[in-house]
DNA sequence: CAAGAATATTAGAAAAACCTAATATACTAA
DNA sequence: TTAGTATATTAGGTTTTTCTAATATTCTTG
């Protein structure tokens, strides 16, 4: 068993970044349309601005998400293949459609 | 964007009880290895019994491992299909072998 | 039985995560 | 310029996580 903590630190600070019920709906609810403004989503998930801000914030530091300014709206867009891969494979129950 | 609050608590649960290099690592480990006791992980990854013991207990409790008591000792090993999948897709990178 | 080995549990401190409320920033449009 | 809209940031309180130190439990063996 051998521990490269580079690596397995790595690993899990990826999914810390996923791990939260909001969080891993942005990710895959942007994985399926795309891209999103902020105010959709806290329309759509109901949570406060703020919150949906900061949870979007730690995606992007995560280099989960990027986010493209046009005027005043900032969409977001899901960028990291590894985070993809990981919630097409956590999201695919047998016999299912993938996302 | 659709909440299923229920479905992505689920699912972010399962991703908290692996994001942790520690935990990453048992896991990892023990997939390799089929089965472990804990004071060999102890010594492998240089971190306190009590630690040890603690991140084993939450790994069980997430449904991810079971123990199986001979003697004195105590095997752990990984039963969750889902989790087995998960850390699959982790750590299988373009070009390399899984696992 | 007594001692030792393997593991679990508990308590408590320190750090991190998460939310709300308030405020700031940046752009748009009247 | 003044409002309004969209979003970000900050502060602070609450809850959760994680670790260490101490203790408890179980089994084994002399």
């Amino acid at each position: 068993m051998e521990y490269d903590i580079k690596l397995y630190s790595r690993k899990s600070e990826l999914l810390k970044a996923l791990a939260h019920p909001i969080r891993l709906c942005i990710v895959r609810g942007l994985l399926k349309q795309g891209s999103c403004n902020v105010t959709y989503m806290e329309e759509c998930l109901n949570v406060s601005q703020s919150a949906i801000s900061q949870h979007l914030t730690k995606l992007k530091t995560a280099g989960i998400l990027r986010s493209i300014r046009t005027g005043n709206t900032n969409m977001y867009e899901v960028v990291d293949p590894e985070a993809i891969r990981l919630i097409v494979c956590l999201f695919q129950e047998e016999g299912k459609e993938i996302l």
